[in-house]
DNA sequence: GTCTATATTAAGATAGAC
DNA sequence: GTCTATCTTAATATAGAC
């Protein structure tokens, strides 16, 4: 710890309310977007006080995101051979859902670092996730290859898993608007869907 | 036609490159985040020259959106009664992916208009898009009612298909740096294992 | 720790010469 | 039609009082 941040109760209150408006700002309109008179505003501090906190806008936001990867990945770290493998899957795409629905702003915060080429995070996207990745890819090969899993290719598996979970997220106002409905609504029917999609594709040929 | 825009030669060409300049860093940093330098940089003439071309930065936003949106909603108003149910939808399925391979950027400029809350496209959401797809929900339903289809949920069977098929283009840079493939290289696979996805899930039991 | 005031740069847009 | 120069506003960041 070298900044003022988190030393003190007052510190530590201020810094979490930053980061909650800084969250809310960063998500919706990204890094270039965004602006700290919003950031200063949705917290109810003034701008100066916000650069106390933290010594710049381009700091809160990598600090967003690395609180974010640290989080990000667990959903499929969890993902292990402990258990049948279509079922294993099925509550991977499950606590992803859950991930979407409990965390939107967390999940368009990187679906727009993403977007704009993920200049502040491409190194993490190489190192800890491909890492992670290409484990739990090996993992699905072996439940393929011993006719536990029918044969798909695991890396598109795993890319279809975050693209329809996160999109509850990401698309949010796009899938209410379709649906005419409001907050959580369309989590449950989600939920059984991609869990007749998955279990339908992943079921092994008898 | 108000504006000179598209009445002469030399017109025509110049709102076609600064649209194509503008659809380049539009798609990348949304609205809010990109600027007109930035496009008149990329387009090869000047700030007041664009300006020449478009009242302001916002008409440029919204001519590709007006653009955009005309085409968008192409490959789903193609899904028609005519064929064999599972293929109609895996036609559907093909289309979109190939959108994302043609029309990456249309992609990710969508995506970021929808992130950012959908400010300048929300009345067509709700309009054409929402009309669209209600259509094609209750085609779906039919088609489910006569058993020519597995039961599942239209609406969340089209989000799954927006949703697996943009990734290829909204989550590029990802997609790309996991698989350690350049350009279309993905898109071969992606298509096997879509089609196997939705193949799977859709086919009645018989 | 927090604020007002302000320096500095960048961005959207316009004026006016050519 | 296109450019240089410039106006105006907004944004990041800092100075310095309290």
């Amino acid at each position: 710890m070298t900044g003022p941040r988190a030393r003190t109760r007052i510190q530590a209150r201020n810094s979490g309310t930053i980061l909650d408006a800084a969250l809310d700002v960063f998500s919706q309109f990204g890094f270039r977007g965004a602006t700290l008179d919003q950031i200063a505003e949705r917290a109810g501090l003034s701008k100066p006080n916000l650069l106390y906190y933290f010594p710049s806008k381009e700091a809160i936001y990598v600090a967003l995101l690395d609180a974010l990867m640290h989080a990000w990945l667990d959903p499929l770290r969890a993902l292990t051979h402990d258990g049948e493998p279509v079922e294993e899957v099925l509550d991977y795409v499950r606590r992803k859902l859950e991930m979407s629905r409990l965390y939107p702003r967390e999940s368009r915060l990187f679906a727009n670092e993403i977007l704009q080429g993920a200049p502040r995070i491409l190194d993490r996207i190489e190192g800890e996730l491909k890492t992670l990745v290409d484990e739990k890819a090996a993992l699905i090969r072996t439940w393929v290859a011993e006719g536990r899993l029918a044969p798909v290719d695991p890396y598109h598996l795993v890319f279809s898993i975050w693209a329809t979970t996160q999109h509850y997220a990401d698309f949010d106002v796009q899938v209410h608007r379709v649906l005419g409905q409001d907050g959580d609504a369309p989590y449950p029917e989600a939920e059984r869907f991609l869990t007749h999609l998955y279990r339908a594709a992943l079921t092994p040929a008898r």
